[in-house]
DNA sequence: TTGTATGCGTTATCAG
DNA sequence: CTGATAACGCATACAA
């Protein structure tokens, strides 16, 4: 790869001048600036931003922390994030935590390490003190943190109510939740608390049901349901946390040969692509995943210019209502 | 953040120490090595990789190209090949080119640019000549390049020859396949060219559509399909080339109120995850994707250390035998 | 309008 | 066993 000595050397000019013309600064010669530039296509010359980044003391980098970007939701989310951060100016450097604790703590020492301007953690297994640690611009979805870290999310509480009031609207007797682990300090555990709070407040019978572990295991989820409809055979109404989590219920449904809707209403939740793609469609409690990537690029920038943040970001939901109620 | 020098001073030892202690090179007292630790440990010292990778001439970076990480092909994929890539040292840059020929040229010279170790090439609008150009390492998925650019792929000919011989055998008289553009110059073409031998081999009324530009719309496969059936009421099977058109041809059977598979055979392809989750379960080809992206990684890395790799590398296929056949 | 010198944080070479 | 110095590629302050 050509450097920059190697333009000047072969424009007959010193690296200052070609920095200069690089970089659009001061005063240069029309003819100077042909020239150079003339070079610089022959040689097919790049700068190199590692220097660059290390001499100006910012790399243009953003770290982006998620469980998975196999996951439809986390892979949505992170397509809007590179696409906001691209339009920025900014690269992305992707990491899957797994929802494991190591994970996390490893690759945000590896983002230090590669000097990102900031960090966008949408994995949350690592305590609130590890966070205080980080000292970077960061930005957080679904987690609110003790200190002043600004999050992002949606209404999760709002979320859980309209899906357990539809349920029940539309004549459930007995519903159940179905949900990750809670144990994990996630907002989204708002949605557990809006279910509990709607189904007591209605009278109405209601379960809820979580993993042990934290994963996105299909499997997992298809004998939770299993057991769940074996022990509540009556069991009308049902509130996924995911429309991957709706889906598996479908599935179950379908095995155990109970109609949708009219034995069992099922509602989702995230209204990812395949929420709409799949038969029946799935009823669902739509994030509006790109004003919040968008909402999360914003603040994070704002950070790395070193304006004020509002520490609670929460965008509204929207009840999608299709045919599994 | 503490750079070595910092390090350095508070140890009360000159740079160079320090930067012995941190490679493990050459001679250090177990004294000097033991208070430099210690210091970093206080500092919370990390090293700059910025500054490594210019002095080595080596970032440890590698660039992934695909059209969009918010399909789940290309999700579980970029998730495979972060993971691969992790455990090899290396940190993913992510791309999404929306299939758009700008785009991939402006990211491969974005990667360039901060000296990427290599790029994973899994988009492919642009010209073959645009990829002699590259001069980096590279690997491709599902595209043959002229030049001796190593490629991983599936065996998309017998995919296609599977999918066909399947709706044949299952008793389907008359069927089509539904595809991207084939316009680019990809190996998955060949799952046509295979559905168009075998159907004619075998005698039996068949039809291809594909969409007219490079997107992957929902909204524009179901136009497709709901076009397809209005011409052709008869047809009995469909070999769609992914899970998500085989998702959409459910949705419009189930619309037009066929009945699978008594009424319309589907095959799929990819075997994402959803393929076994959705309802009915959808019967596919299998991609072996975990072991495409292994492989990928595995020749990039090769190429890296300037050793020799094989140019062709095409892993095989199977079927997935479920619901919709 | 252009050139010289210096530093960004790190590592390798060569002395000591 | 440890230190001074140059170099990686680039951009700025200061001269000329």
């Amino acid at each position: 790869m050509p450097t920059i000595k190697d333009v000047a050397e072969k424009a007959g000019v010193t690296v200052t001048t070609v920095s200069r013309v690089l970089n659009n600064r001061g005063y240069i010669s029309e003819a100077t600036r042909k020239k150079v530039y003339r070079v610089m296509k022959e040689l097919d010359y790049q700068p190199n931003e590692l220097a660059r980044s290390l001499f100006r003391g910012k790399s243009n980098l953003i770290g982006l922390i998620i469980p998975t970007v196999s996951h439809p939701f986390f892979g949505e989310l992170s397509a809007y994030i590179e696409e906001d951060a691209h339009s920025e100016g900014y690269k992305i450097l992707l990491c899957n935590s797994q929802l494991e604790r190591e994970k996390e703590i490893e690759y945000i020492e590896m983002l230090k390490r590669h000097q990102v301007d900031g960090i966008i953690m949408a994995s949350h297994t690592i305590d609130v003190d590890e966070y205080s640690k980080v000292n970077l611009p960061i930005v957080t979805f679904d987690r609110r943190i003790k200190e002043k870290i600004p999050y992002v999310s949606s209404n999760n509480y709002q979320g859980g109510k309209l899906a357990t009031n539809l349920l029940i609207d539309k004549g459930c007797k007995q519903i159940a939740h179905i949900c990750g682990n809670l144990s994990l300090d996630l907002l989204a555990n708002k949605r557990s608390e809006a279910f509990v709070a709607t189904a007591q407040e209605r009278g109405i019978k209601f379960h809820t049901v979580q993993t042990d572990i934290n994963v996105f295991e299909t499997k997992q989820y298809e004998r939770l349901i299993l057991d769940l409809f074996s022990e509540h055979p009556n069991l009308d109404g049902i509130f996924a946390s995911s429309d991957l989590i709706a889906a598996s219920a479908i599935k179950i449904c379908y095995q155990l040969k109970k109609a949708i809707p009219d034995e069992v209403r099922i509602v989702g939740y995230d209204d990812i692509s395949i929420a709409s793609l799949v038969t029946p469609q799935i009823t669902t409690i739509r994030q509006p995943i790109e004003m919040m990537s968008k909402l999360a690029m914003e603040i994070l920038i704002k950070q790395m210019n070193k304006e004020k943040v509002t520490v609670e970001n929460i965008l509204p939901v929207t009840l999608q209502e299709r045919e599994t109620t």
